[in-house]
RNA sequence: GGAGAGGUGGCUGAGUGGCCGAAAGCGACGGUUUGCUAAACCGUUAUAUGGGAUCAAACCCGUAUCGCGAGUUCGAAUCUCGCCCUCUCCGCCA
């Protein structure tokens, strides 16, 4: 959500904004409407005073005075009676049409229509060349016997896998390293609900825009959420913190759910784009401040980087163009890790801040050293997600012999163990 | 799932149709007193929004908000209906 008094003030900002990252939002429709609103707000607050004024009165008068009072009220009572119901109307129109509209980018975030024309900011780590065949991460899976894709769709349909022995073992060896980078970086861990009231997803964002994202409970009114951004960002909803326990960080480990709805047919092989899979996130809820925002996303990029950096694995960093930003980011660094098998960088990680966006529709606040109510800002990041994560470990530590050698920082999580072979499940 | 109780300001809690944005207490903040602290005393202490004043605030006037929504009424924290939520007991259960 935006600030509609910024909108008033300055709707082409907000025109431009919708046609950088290339969403359709009808700001002049909106800007008429809000006037429409506030001109019936008007009126019937003119109509309220008139009538409390006239009330206050007839508790005074007694007998025929008290009654003839009384009659002159009806007239008064019906013009109420219209513009509240014309209130009505147009509000929670008003109210569904400012969920639409779309937060500006930084100035510093490329102009672009697709990832296309995102800008690399830096590459880390050398791509490896092989001097054998190499396998890509089902191949590899299947054959050590780790990942079984085939009964994971029986199960549960397709983009649906099982993880198996070492698999499994590393899969949580990835999520517990994550977690506990992460807390020894300052972050409180949390275990919060994943499956959660639909205020939460659109006070996040997700809702109205990516609702055929979510899978649904209808019959309980609650969605499966698809990454714990969204209950650790609105855990402090219609709340006013002190600025004295800004910043909060939090962690958490949790299940991640996402129906992928429109990704028909991409990436449809392999454990990339699944509608299952678990996640350690950082989410940081901070003083209403551009810079401390900058600073804190920085800060959630490093965490991400030293844990991509822990486990060996070439990255670079992109600075995502306005185009493949979502409607309430404001800037986005994705961390984009070497996939062999797909020949390119694939998104692990991906580093956004959103302003007030986010908490502005949660009614998350704090009180500064003025004692004035403030929003807060709001931002996130992956710490690491698996298994999309164990595409780049199996391909890139993969050896001749078909085994794969287990990063050294992940070894302690695995019971010592050095690499995943054909008879290590 | 069955039965019952209840949702009032930062908290506790009073308030069954107008004098109620709401008693009282606690907490917090400011002040007086004091060698310092404590105590005592005095004062302040919700949010949103429209308008006025202002360089900007302080400030002044209005409107809304006592779980949410609808209704009755000239007038609703208070009466009626629907919904949501919480708690207690019983049942079931990881």
């Amino acid at each position: 959500m935006i600030d509609i008094k910024d909108l008033r003030a300055d709707p082409d900002k907000y025109v431009r904004a919708a046609a950088d990252k290339a969403m359709a939002v009808d700001v002049p429709a909106i800007v008429e409407l809000d006037r429409q609103v506030r001109d019936a707000q008007q009126s019937l607050q003119d109509l309220r005073t008139e009538q409390n004024a006239a009330s206050k009165a007839i508790a005074r008068l007694q007998g025929l005075d008290k009654q003839a009072a009384i009659a002159q009220m009806a007239e008064l009572k019906t013009r109420v009676k219209a513009v509240s119901d014309t209130l009505a109307e147009l509000e929670p129109r008003l109210h569904d049409q400012l969920l639409l509209v779309v937060q500006p980018a930084a100035p510093e975030v490329p102009i672009g229509k697709d990832e296309s024309e995102s800008v690399e900011l830096r590459s880390v780590g050398e791509i490896p060349s092989f001097d054998f065949e190499p396998k890509d991460h089902m191949q590899l899976g299947e054959a050590l016997g780790i990942i079984d894709m085939p009964r994971g769709v029986k199960l549960a349909g397709a983009r649906n896998y099982v993880l198996k022995g070492a698999g499994v073992l590393l899969h949580q060896a990835v999520l517990r390293l994550g977690q506990e980078m992460i807390i020894r970086r300052g972050f409180t861990p949390m275990a919060v609900p994943v499956l959660v009231r639909e205020q939460v997803m659109y006070g996040t964002g997700y809702f109205p825009t990516g609702r055929d994202q979510a899978y649904l409970a209808e019959r309980d009114g609650l969605s499966l959420v698809g990454t714990a951004e969204v209950p650790l960002t609105a855990l402090h909803s219609d709340e006013i913190l002190d600025e004295a326990e800004l910043p909060k960080k939090y962690c958490a480990m949790s299940a991640c759910f996402r129906r992928e709805a429109g990704a028909a047919g991409k990436d449809a092989y392999g454990l990339y784009r699944i509608h299952f899979f678990e996640k350690v996130e950082q989410v940081v809820v901070c003083r209403n401040d551009e810079a401390a925002s900058v600073s804190y996303q920085q800060e959630i990029l490093a965490n991400a980087e030293a844990l991509v950096q822990a486990l060996n694995l070439p990255y670079r960093v992109v600075n995502v163009c306005t185009g493949d930003l979502g409607q309430g980011a404001v800037q986005k660094f994705d961390i984009e890790t070497w996939m062999p098998s797909r020949n390119s960088y694939g998104e692990t990680h991906s580093a956004s801040r959103f302003h007030e966006f986010q908490a502005r529709r949660l009614n998350l606040r704090y009180r500064d050293a003025e004692g004035k109510v403030q929003f807060c800002h709001t931002l996130n990041n992956t710490v690491v997600a698996s298994p999309r994560i164990l595409i780049p470990i199996l391909e890139l530590h993969q050896n001749a012999d078909g085994s794969v050698t287990v990063p050294q920082a992940l070894r302690p999580y695995m019971n010592g163990m050095e690499r995943l072979t054909m008879d290590s499940h």
